[in-house]
RNA sequence: GCCCCGUUCGUCUAGAGGCCUAGGACGCCAGAUUCUCAAUCUGGUAACACGGGUUCAAAUCCCGUACGGGGUGCCA
């Protein structure tokens, strides 16, 4: 049997995180299996405008790497297939009419103004089995449950309905989804029993949770997939981060390519608890995926991310990233990152980082020396890494301090902070006068 | 309330009765190293929720308890 999946995003407006790992799951499961991963926007609230929903969710899913086969179907579009269904339940006295206050109002036959039932009465089992991959069999008691809404009184199926029908409709084998929606199975069975149809075999995925350890909120948490993109984290990193979110390579290597992970992943190894979605840990999947870039992707990554920079874009330097890349790529963890390594090279006046003013320059009792000193040696040094490197070197030995202190106050004044590049390669880079001007400034500013 | 699901280090996970004095990863702590560190390397810290069974043997199987979560809409 060949399988055949979907994801079916709700019209929110944006990918959630929770969203997306149910859409790589079902991704992984089809790609894995060989079979079909389709996408459904669940669009049975017509307010939205969908053609913009979809380029976003769609955007997203490229952005991560989940391509869907063929074309995304709109659920709203399957309406007359909805009204079909309900209109054969209604003569068959499976679902039945009623007003608003739920009252049966008697009629086989769909009526403007009413909604629909699902009669559960009409169900001859005594439970309702799902056949669940992730948890195994779970039953429930039919006399437990109650008639629910199909079809509203202004003429729209609800989520139950149009959810069951375009699954069966659709081919769905495997309806992989996150275990909010387990209570809700067994009326999706009961409306496709009624319809003569097989369910899809299930698989529950544990919920993504916050530190509270509940549900991902919208309103609470950072939940948006565009809000992690936008802070410079890379689709792989993060698609790879997802990945281990219930699911755990047998050999231990977390991160990985996902052509790797295609081969490893099963369903049923997914675990039923939830987890906590990582800031700290995705920061940490993100860092090791940007070093494992080679130096032109990375420059190339990089590129949207300069193009918003700080700096005019005719102020940026080709020549800088060049030589100093590969040092920012080892150093960064996000792509946002790289702009304050290099802005001091593209920028007249850079921004200057209080803590490390005070820290290295405004609250060390020889800083005031060293950078006169260093205006005086850099004036003559010859301008290359290796002769700044040694004549800092020497200058601090005067003051019977290691390079690693010496070159402290030196850095702040010319780049205004702390941690950057290798300070003596970048040097050359700035060029000799705009170093001295930058030295007698902090200078200036400490008089 | 009722229904359903879950419970291994702080976190994500490995573990399918003996390989477990429970492994890996993030974090954290310490040390090393580099011209800076937010990079890198090394080491350390820390868990089978509890109680009963079953068994020669249980983190693994069964039952119960506790705790947590999800659902209970003419939302999806």
């Amino acid at each position: 049997m060949t399988t055949c999946v979907r994801f079916a995003p709700s019209p929110t407006g944006y990918l959630h995180v929770g969203g997306a790992r149910t859409a790589l799951f079902n991704w992984l499961f089809a790609r894995s299996t060989g079979g079909r991963f389709l996408l459904r926007v669940e669009d049975t609230d017509t307010e939205r405008n969908r053609d913009e929903l979809t380029d976003v969710i769609l955007d997203l899913l490229g952005w991560l790497g989940i391509e869907a086969d063929g074309e995304p179907v709109f659920q709203s579009d399957n309406r007359s297939r909805h009204r079909e269904v309900v209109e054969q339940l209604l003569r068959d006295g499976k679902a039945y009419l009623c007003d608003n206050e739920n009252n049966e109002v008697v009629g086989a036959e769909l009526v403007e103004g009413l909604a629909v039932r699902f009669r559960v009465a009409s169900y001859e089992q005594e439970t309702l089995n799902i056949c669940d991959v992730v948890r195994g069999e779970v039953s429930f008691a039919a006399a437990e449950m109650e008639d629910f809404v199909l079809w509203r009184s202004n003429a729209t199926p609800t989520f139950l309905l149009a959810n069951a029908v375009d699954d069966i409709d659709m081919g769905i084998t495997h309806a992989i989804r996150g275990e909010d929606l387990l209570p809700s199975t067994p009326k999706a069975m009961l409306v496709m029993d009624a319809m003569g149809a097989v369910a899809p075999t299930y698989a529950h995925l544990p919920l993504l949770v916050n530190e509270q350890r509940k549900k991902l909120s919208k309103r609470k948490d950072d939940v948006s997939l565009e809000i992690w993109r936008g802070r410079g984290y890379l689709p792989e990193a993060m698609a790879n981060y997802l990945a281990t979110l219930g699911w755990g390579p047998p050999d231990d290597i977390e991160i990985r390519p996902m052509a790797e992970i295609l081969e490893l992943f099963r369903l049923e190894d997914v675990l039923k608890s939830p987890a906590f979605f990582d800031p700290k840990k995705l920061e940490h999947f993100n860092a090791t995926h940007i070093r494992r870039l080679s130096s032109e992707e990375f420059l190339a990554r990089l590129e949207p991310w300069f193009e918003e920079a700080a700096w005019p874009a005719q102020r940026y330097r080709t020549e800088v990233m060049d030589a100093l890349g590969p040092m920012v790529q080892e150093k960064i963890r996000t792509l946002a990152e790289a702009e304050r390594f290099v802005d001091w090279l593209m920028l007249d006046d850079p921004p200057v980082d209080v803590a490390s003013w005070e820290k290295a320059i405004a609250g060390n009792a020889v800083a005031r020396d060293i950078l006169s000193e260093a205006l005086v040696v850099y004036a003559d040094t010859p301008w290359q890494a290796d002769n700044l490197y040694e004549a800092t070197k020497t200058l601090g030995e005067q003051h019977g301090l290691k390079l690693g202190k010496a070159q402290a106050p030196i850095r702040v004044a010319i780049t205004g902070r702390s941690v950057g590049p290798p300070l003596f390669e970048s040097l050359v880079l700035l060029s000799r006068e705009e170093a001295m001007r930058r030295l007698q400034m902090a200078i200036n500013k400490l008089d």
